[in-house]
DNA sequence: AATTCGGGGTG
DNA sequence: CACCCAGAATT
C-alpha cells in the first residue's frame, strides 16, 4: 500500500472525535485553524469550545469589539491571532456578506491566514488538493523519505511543500492532510515514538537509517533575552487602581497591565524608587511603597524571560482616573498579570 | 533571510 | 533545561 493510502487508512481507525472534524462549514474550521496555530489541540480545544459558544457565526464574531474577543482569547498567546481574527470576521461581513471565499489564493488574502491555514480550509471545506506543511508533516515526510534539508530554510520550505503537494490524495485532500497531521501527532511523535507499530515501518527511511532522532533537521535556537519588568499596583481608598492598555507592536499588544516601568537591569529599591521615571510618576502623590514579591517572579516565554517585580503603592487618591478593582476581571491581560490578580486577592 | 510574536507540555 | 506545537507577519 502506498504513502498516502496508508496514511488515510491509519486515520479511519485512529482518529480524535474533535468538534471541528464534523463540519465542513468555513467558520468552523477557520476558527479552528487560526486557535491551533503553533498550538497543541489539548490547549486549543477549550478554547474553540468557548468562541463557538460565544460567538456562534462570523456575524457574531464580527460584532464583538476586540477587548472581548482578547478577553476570551486570554491565556492563548501570540495574540496577534486574535486581533487578526476579529478583523478578517469584519472583513468577510462587510467585503463578502459573510461569506468565506473559496479558494486556496483568495483565502491568502485574509489576515492571519498564510501558506498553512489557506490550504487546510480549502482542502477541507472544498476539496481544493492543496498540501498543508505543518510541523507534524516536516516531521513525517522529513523521515519517511530520509530528507535532510533543513525545515525552516527557504529551500526547505519549498522542497517539503512541494513534496507535500505531490503526494496529497486529490479525491479527499481534506481527509489525507488531517491525516498526515494526526499521524505526526500520534504516532510519528517528536520523542521516543514507538516505531514497532508504525504502519510506515517498512519503508521508513529514518528508521532503517537511525536517524528517527536527528530528523527533521532545524537550523538555529532561538535566543532569549532578559528583561526586567515593574508594575504599579496602585491602591487607593476608592477601590480603583491603575490599568492600561499595551499599545504598540511588542508584545502583548492591545492586553491590559498595571503601569510599567523597565528597567536596563535588576535594580536595588532604592534606586528604583528614585528613579527618574518612577518619580515622574509619582509626582505630587503621597504614597507608601512596598515590594510585592521579594523575589522576581520570571515568566518565560519563548524568547524572553521577564523577571518581574510588583511594587504596592498604596495612595490616598489616584494620579488619574483608574478603574474598580472588581471590574479587573473584565480586561484581557497577559498571564503574568492576571495570576498577580488571582494570588493577590483585591479587597474588592 | 532573520526575527518576533505566548504559553503550555514533554522528556 | 531544550525542544515542540495544525504558523503568520514583520523587518
Amino acid at each position: 500500500m502506498n504513502f498516502s493510502k496508508t496514511l488515510t487508512n491509519w486515520y479511519s481507525i485512529y482518529k480524535r472525535d474533535l468538534p471541528w472534524r464534523n463540519t465542513k462549514n468555513p467558520y468552523n474550521v477557520w476558527l479552528s485553524e487560526i486557535i491551533l496555530q503553533q498550538t497543541q489541540i489539548n490547549q486549543g480545544l477549550p478554547y474553540y469550545l468557548a468562541f463557538i459558544d460565544e460567538y456562534p457565526t462570523v456575524f457574531d464574531l464580527a460584532n464583538a469589539n476586540e477587548t472581548e474577543v482578547l478577553k476570551l482569547w486570554q491565556g492563548l498567546g501570540y495574540y496577534s491571532r486574535a486581533r487578526n481574527l476579529h478583523t478578517t470576521a469584519n472583513f468577510i461581513v462587510n467585503e463578502f456578506d459573510g461569506k468565506f471565499p473559496k479558494t486556496y489564493k483568495e483565502l491568502l488574502q485574509l489576515k492571519g491566514v498564510g501558506d498553512y491555514t489557506a490550504s487546510a480550509i480549502a482542502s477541507i471545506c472544498y476539496d481544493e488538493p492543496t498540501a498543508v506543511v505543518d510541523g507534524n508533516v516536516y516531521r513525517v515526510l522529513a523521515r519517511f523519505f530520509g530528507i535532510d534539508t533543513p525545515i525552516n530554510s527557504t529551500r526547505g520550505i519549498k522542497e517539503f511543500k512541494a513534496l507535500a503537494t505531490s503526494l496529497i490524495d486529490k479525491k479527499n485532500p481534506g481527509d489525507y492532510n488531517q491525516a498526515i497531521m494526526e499521524f505526526g501527532a500520534r504516532q510519528c511523535k517528536p520523542k521516543n515514538p514507538d516505531c514497532t507499530v508504525c504502519p510506515l515501518k517498512g519503508s521508513c527511511y529514518a528508521l532503517h537509517h537511525s536517524k528517527i532522532e536527528t530528523l527533521p533537521l532545524k537550523l538555529k535556537k532561538t535566543k532569549v533575552s532578559t528583561k526586567y519588568f515593574n508594575f504599579l499596583v496602585f491602591i487607593s481608598a476608592d477601590k480603583r487602581t491603575l490599568f492600561q492598555k499595551r499599545t504598540g507592536n511588542g508584545i502583548w499588544k492591545n492586553l491590559y497591565q498595571f503601569p510599567l516601568v523597565e528597567t536596563k537591569s535588576e535594580l536595588t529599591p532604592e534606586q528604583f524608587k528614585n528613579s527618574p521615571k518612577v518619580a515622574s510618576i509619582l509626582k505630587g502623590i503621597a504614597f507608601e511603597f512596598s515590594l510585592y514579591n521579594t523575589t522576581d517572579i520570571v515568566h518565560k516565554l519563548s524568547h524572553q524571560h521577564l523577571h518581574t517585580k510588583f511594587w504596592i503603592v498604596e495612595v490616598n487618591s489616584l494620579p488619574e482616573k483608574g478603574i474598580l478593582y472588581r471590574d479587573l476581571q473584565n480586561y484581557p491581560t497577559p498571564v503574568l498579570i492576571n495570576n498577580f490578580i488571582d494570588e493577590f486577592k483585591f479587597p474588592i
